[in-house]
Formats: structure tokens, sequence, C-alpha cells
DNA sequence: CGGTGCGACTGTTCTAGAACTCTGCGGCCC
DNA sequence: GGGCCGCAGAGTTCTAGAACAGTCGCACCG
């Protein structure tokens, strides 16, 4: 929470000591909060200032709140909402949540069908895997596996994944920008290795990413295939009806 | 955009001009806004109420705020991808596809929590509940649950569902045109009754859409619950990474 | 020529209230 | 008994600033 020079406003603070009030069982599931008035006193704060700390926890799902009753604390699953689709995968920390990523595995090993034909490899061509988790908070996120052309790979893999991010090793090492991709989005239930990592039983609902990234030349770099539980995320957006007579 | 009852917040007016102006190119991709205080003094209104209406439109992905160098408005290549979805869980008649729909049922009922807020409605008004089936070349396609709210369900109620598409009904029998809508999108798993509606197994993946729909006057019309099995539909959709950079 | 500090500009956080709306409840009136 | 009304309590919207914090360019100094 910490920010790199300066203090933590206010409001965030207060955020986070609600979500540990409700992580540490001091708020459940169902309770329901002082009044704004008497909280942003407590905190010896305006309501304005309390008022934002609440948004922070409604828009992460923490908490509800309901004119003229209330502000409850939500249900105990963590919805992070991953809003304006943007990169549906990618980068959570344009929400500015400190995003943490695991290294767990990588290998070398011949891709799928599906990859394959992504990435545009030859039969027989080997791929360069590489298996991460994403914490928000500590808590995981997505499990994200990422497959990349051997050539690309074999740099890769001699940078220190644990501690850099990939698209970085792409960027300084390789001097690869990614400028295009192409993302297609399934609903599935998790086999157990996935699960496993995930915290989540075997046959839980998650949304599939499968993503095709291309560099500036136009080679395809990286296929990623993502898995997100559908109790942590979901998919949000307008649509407006103009021109569009049938 | 107006409330069933008394007026609109200043707020949400200045978001929905701001929407207007970027939707008829008056602000285009990647535009700088005025700064927060020349904004504030245009629309007669306090920099944290005008801040308030540029957190709504960065939620929804409209425009993005840089600390120290301006609001800009969000690259189209994603925002204009969204809307390009159409309705996700509606006119699959898009894809060129004939689509049936088959009525199963419809009645009277209270709505829940989400139904409820989504619609505006006071507490114990009830809900128009229409239950359809829509099916490509025979196979279902997907399970749909709509809710009106009870003045515009009496009416609907009257119209022959199982021939006539609701949309016409409410474009030529109440003269209601659909405008804009806010969908989400979640991964879940089904449970029985839809499953068995839906020719699945109990348990299979899905995606689960929640749309509300607004009228040209801006009052909620109908809110959309929709069920797809993971094995019969995906969301795809085209990234570009050019930023938001001047 | 190069760095460095400062200043202008921009978004961010916060104060101290006032007035408003929504919900539930209970009493009053028919 | 049933409906209407008003009140209390809770969340919501808004004002009018003040002070803080990134970002960038430019003038100044070495």
């Amino acid at each position: 929470m910490a920010r790199v020079n300066g203090r933590v406003p206010r409001y965030l603070q207060i955020a986070e000591a609600f979500r540990e009030r409700i992580r540490g069982g001091a708020l459940s599931a169902g309770a329901r909060l002082d009044n704004q008035r008497a909280l942003a006193r407590e905190f010896g704060v305006t309501l304005m200032t309390l008022r934002q700390a609440l948004e922070l926890l409604e828009r992460d799902g923490l908490i509800a709140r309901r004119h003229g009753l209330g502000t409850f604390v939500a249900s105990p699953s963590i919805d992070y909402d991953i809003l304006n689709l943007r990169t549906f995968a990618g980068d959570l920390s344009a929400k500015g949540e400190a995003v943490e990523t695991r290294f767990l595995a990588s290998e070398f090993r011949q891709p799928d069908r599906r990859v394959a034909q992504g990435l545009r490899l030859r039969r027989g061509e080997a791929v360069f895997v590489l298996d991460r988790l994403r914490l928000v908070k500590g808590h995981p996120m997505s499990y994200q596996r990422s497959f990349l052309p051997a050539g690309i790979g074999e740099e890769v893999a001699k940078a220190d994944l644990a501690t850099t991010p990939l698209r970085n090793v792409l960027r300084y090492k390789l001097g690869i920008e990614v400028t295009r991709a192409r993302e297609t989005i399934f609903a599935v239930t998790l086999r157990s290795r996935e699960a496993r990592e995930l915290g989540c039983r075997a046959g839980a609902p998650a949304f599939r990413s499968e993503r095709v990234s291309w560099g500036g030349a136009g080679a395809p770099i990286v296929y990623d295939r993502v898995f997100i539980p559908g109790d942590r995320f979901w998919i949000s957006r307008e649509l407006t009806y103009e021109g569009v007579r049938p």
C-alpha cells in the first residue's frame, strides 16, 4: 500500500483498516457498519474522505452500501472488478492495485495444436512454457501459462524470471515491443492443477483467456493462456445503440 | 439517466455530457480535456463534483487521468471494440445465423436484490419475469430470463410473447427504444434448471450475462439475465497498444 | 555543453459543513 | 384491519475552498 514516495492517503489507510477488520473477522459477512458520520468521527476524518474509502471497498466488492439502510459487509467471496476490459488478463496494475507475480515453473515442450497455430509454428517446433501465478494483495487472482517460440524462449530463459516481468525481458533484453493482440475468452471449469494453485476446488467456474500478441514486425511473440476463477472477476461494459438500426 | 423519482445528480449529468461529446466525436481519442478547474467552472460546479463525474468515466474506461499531465480520452481501439461487441448475449443473429426464440414461461414476481437495484425499483415493487430459450439451428444457445418493471410488464404481458420478439413489443406497442445498456459477464456453473433446458449437465461451465437496458428517456427498461454454456460461445476481441500518450 | 533547480500546470487529497433522498417503522385515521 | 403520513436514521450530493504531489520545460549555473 505504501507509495514509492511520500505518505499514504488517509482514505487508503481507512480502506486498509476495514480490509483488516473483515479479514480478521472483526467484521463478518452481513454485519452492518456504523453509520458514515460515526465512522468519520472514529477515524477523525470528514464524511467525504470516509466515503472515498467506502467507495473503494465497494468497488472491490468487500462491502455493499444501501441508501437509507446502512453499509454491510459483503459475502466473503473476493471479487476484484476488472472493469473496462483493457487487458483482461493483463495489467491489473492499471487499477492501482499492487500485483505480485509468482514464478512457478518453466520448460521447453511441444505445444498443443492451438498454440502452434497461434504462434504459426512448424510441426515439431518446440516452445518455451512459463507458468506464473498472479496475486493481488496476496490472493491468487489468475494462473497464467505463457508460450514463447523457441528462439525467443531461449533468450527469455536466461533472464531471472522470478524477479523480472516477462514484458520487461522482451522489451529491454530483446527489444521486442508488443503492439497488437487478439484475445478470446472462454467459460470453463478448472482442472485440479490450476484449481490447486488458485485455491479453488476442481470444477469451479472460471474464465479462460487465450491471447496471441504480435510484435512490431508482425511476428507472433507470445501465446498466453490465463485462468481466472469466476468468483474473482467479471467483465463489465457499456453498450450504446445508435446508428445500428436493423 | 433520469431517476424514478426526483432530479438527476449533477455529476451524472456531467458524465453524460462527456459521453455525448466522445460518442459524437467532439472529443476524439487521445484528446486532452481541459484541466479540472476549468471544467468545473464550465459546468458551474465544484472541483469535487466534477471529479466525481470523471471518476465515473474513468471507471467505464472512457477517459484516463494522469497525475500532473492531464485527462485524456481513452484509445478507441479498445473502447469501440467493446461497443462493437454489441449485445454479447443478445442478437446472435448478427453472426448471420437464424435464431429461433422459444417462449418458456412468464409471471409476476418479487425481484431479487440485483434486479431491483438494476431497475431502480422501490422495495416491494414486483417485476414481470419472462423466460425464453434461444436456439440456433435447433440447438439451444442461451437461456434468457428478462425482468421488466411491473408497469411495462403489464403491457408486455398482453402481447403474444410466443411469436413477437420482446424488442418489437417494446418498440411498436410501447414506443420504447433501448438506447444504452450496461452488461456484466460472469463465469459460472449451470444449475439443474438452466442445464436441463440447455441440454447440458448440471455443473457445466457457462457465461452468465447480466444486463440493464435504458430507454431514451433514461429510465431502466429491462434487466436480462442470460446463461450461455461455455461450449457454445466465446468472446473474442482485438487489442492494440498505442496508449493514450498525446 | 550539461545538469539541476525552480516554477507553472495538472491531477489529488482533505476540510467542515449543509441540504437532500431513501428506507423502515410506528402511530393516526378511516 | 388497512392504508396513509410523518419522523428518525442512514446514505448521497454538493459547496468553496486550501494544501499536497507528480510532470515537464526552461532558465540558470557550473
